[in-house]
DNA sequence: CTCGAATATTGATTCTTGTCAATATTGAAG
DNA sequence: CTTCAATATTGACAAGAATCAATATTCGAG
């Protein structure tokens, strides 16, 4: 059992679901909303939404508040800061740039991302 | 089967990985490693490595190109803007501001994040 | 206290993912 | 062509995650 204590993967990992991902645009776009509301932007049953507000909450990605009989959430206020410092410390050639490009001597076969080279 | 269409959640899965974000940093801080070079970092099999760069090539995130019998990889060029993009869009308040401060009218009890409040 | 609305939890199920051993493929060298 | 080194693929397994129905909890109203 590994259970990732980096909090950056902790972090990517509350993000890296369609439906949570969902959820923080509609946070983003909207500020505040109820629990209630989610249900319209996800295509999932009540337990499934509290579920995902669970687990974004316990991330330390949005906070909630009650209010009366509802809870009202929102971004937590450093997501954004957090998740802009991880993409700084993925900018290529971070390092030995120059290096880098002395070290291509050979034969330089690109090899493509998009599928398996399933052939 | 929902099979995550959306590229954004598709980047943030690819990262979301302790393995395969310390085979990213080890890239980030040297530009270029050999696919050899990784069993050391991350604490795992030939065959695992080459899983997970996989999974990142098919992402995007990282290029390989053949040198005689090895295979060098370096971050693709876009992967840290994508991700800033991504934080961008997740500001708190990037609507509606003030309208959101004039709802707090009532109770306001704040919600913790850090534990599920398992009493 | 009782009732109804909103949210949370439990338990079960299904799908996905990370991992490895074994094996195949690829490329350079002899 | 044979051999060796590096990488990829296959198949199997275990752990984790997402989802839902059913049920519990919590809060305000009456």
């Amino acid at each position: 059992m590994k259970r990732s204590l980096d909090p950056d993967v902790r972090l990517l990992s509350a993000l890296a679901d369609p439906t949570r991902l969902a959820i923080l645009r509609e946070l983003a776009g909207s500020g505040e909303v109820c629990a209630c509301d989610f249900g319209s932007c996800c295509d999932v049953r009540q337990p499934t939404v509290s579920h995902h507000l669970r687990v974004l909450r316990e991330a330390g990605v949005i906070v909630g508040e009650r209010r009366g009989t509802g809870i009202w959430y929102r971004l937590a206020p450093d997501v954004s800061s957090r998740l802009a410092e991880i993409a700084r410390d993925l900018v290529p050639g971070g390092l030995i740039p120059a290096a880098a490009l002395r070290q291509r001597t050979t034969t330089s076969q690109a090899i493509a991302g998009t599928a398996p080279t399933t052939a």
